[in-house]
DNA sequence: AACAAAATAGTATTAATTCCTATATAGTAA
DNA sequence: TTACTATATAGGAATTAATACTATTTTGTT
């Protein structure tokens, strides 16, 4: 990401945060670009980590607390997943999530089909939808080859 | 469910069981039971309860383990979502789930066109593929009328 | 500069899940 | 049936994740 990228993004969000009525706090800002820096899909305690570097004493309350407010105004989300703990991403681009059960590992892909799904009539009546998602989980590579060393042992 | 379908799920279990070399003790089959015979996707702490009614003295350690025993074999698996607490399902029919981000119910649909939803060639080449789901999320009818009456206030 | 609402740090608490270990049990083979 | 062994369990401790509490600080606004 380049700093211009940077910059509109930052931009939006301050607008976001304006129009929600939320103060744009350094500790906000900060959890804001740890997240959308990273590409691994980090849970709190990796933001944290990450923001601590910038605000030595910002607390994990905080980066908690800042991580669902994004959720909620639609500046991120969490990603889907069976178990474990949760786990942020702040790329809103179109995209799928992989998941690798074993090692925990969620890897970005991008299938066009699957932008255009939606949730079938009968279930739009009846519920809000406000999120649909593609969730393919499995082996990664390495998880795969250490799976099958153990079981030939 | 009837009983010829409880008793063929029973049987077919106890196969599984064998196969994989895991004993058939008490608490497997109930906690099996309870799963099956539950449309809601319960946590490990609801089926614990529902167990409890039968084997008084299981604990709750075992019925996480043998949940996870289920997940692992085959004979369920956890519900796809994004946070919250882990929810499992014993019903392995073709079908999708719609859940309720304020009140957690967890809601199964069906649409044909998703049951062939296949991972795209690239992504099926770079890893072993276990599972494919379409995760609908939202707001049902009740909290949908709870949010809206809070706004307006 | 002054103010009020909102946000934060630091800590405590709760909730979910897993780990530990002595005991009990299921499946197996005599 | 009985004896044996690997597996599973109960009960409790420990760990981990996430939230709640509260005094203090900060932001956005006069
Ligand atoms: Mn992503
Ligand atoms: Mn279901
Ligand atoms: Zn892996
Ligand atoms: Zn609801």
């Amino acid at each position: 990401m380049d700093l211009k990228e940077l910059e509109d993004k930052l931009k939006n969000f301050y607008n976001r945060c304006c129009q929600q009525h939320l103060k744009i706090t350094p500790q906000r800002v900060e959890v804001y670009k740890a997240l959308i820096a990273s590409s691994d899909h980090p849970s709190a305690e990796a933001v944290y980590e990450k923001v601590r570097q910038v605000l030595p004493n910002v607390s994990l309350d905080t980066v908690n607390r800042t991580l669902n407010t994004l959720n909620k105004i639609g500046a991120a989300f969490i990603v889907e997943g069976s178990g474990d703990v949760k786990r942020f991403d702040g790329n809103l681009e179109n995209h799928q999530h992989f998941k690798c059960i074993k090692c925990k590992k969620i890897f970005d892909f991008h299938c066009n089909e699957f932008d255009n799904i939606r949730a079938p009539e009968k279930l739009r009546h009846k519920f809000t939808v406000l999120r649909v998602a593609v969730y393919i989980e499995g082996l990664c590579q390495p998880c795969f080859e250490k799976e099958n060393k153990i079981k030939s042992n």
